[in-house]
DNA sequence: CAAATGACGGGGT
DNA sequence: AACCCCGCCATTT
């Protein structure tokens, strides 16, 4: 595994239990902007055995990246569902779930830890 | 080597 | 909101 899938994977390892966050801005944060499709190569890559919370990563607009009705999307919503997100039609409110990892984000406000600059 | 293919995204209709 | 189209780029045909 080289270094591009190591920070990848490290954003998608920091995304907060019960929030959701998308291609773009795991890419974004990984320091690969545009390059979203690399996440989702480097995500469909992983093993089984994986502890990677790979369901907490989402499309733009909140969009289940698999198509509805798949094996593959019902496991998606089924994960969410277990640490409180809810799914609808395939989707995720990004408004109420969406987590962008730094600077106004819920968590940090509540609670004022982390980076404050 | 050319073309198709994605766990994507954004803009236009 | 739902498509379509195009940019993106590693892999697979």
């Amino acid at each position: 595994m080289n270094d591009v899938e190591q920070a990848i994977l490290a954003e998608v390892a920091r995304i907060p239990r019960g929030r959701v966050t998308t291609y773009g801005a795991v890419a974004a944060r990984a320091g690969l902007p545009r390059r979203a499709r690399l996440v989702g190569r480097v995500l469909s890559s992983l093993p089984e055995s994986s502890r990677v919370p790979w369901h907490r990563v989402i499309a733009a607009g909140g969009r289940i990246a698999f198509p509805v009705g798949t094996a593959p999307h019902e496991q998606q919503c089924r994960r969410l569902r277990c640490e409180g997100v809810e799914t609808r039609n395939g989707r995720v409110d990004l408004q109420r779930y969406g987590w962008q990892g730094t600077r106004g984000d819920l968590d940090r406000w509540l609670w004022r830890v982390g980076d404050e600059n």
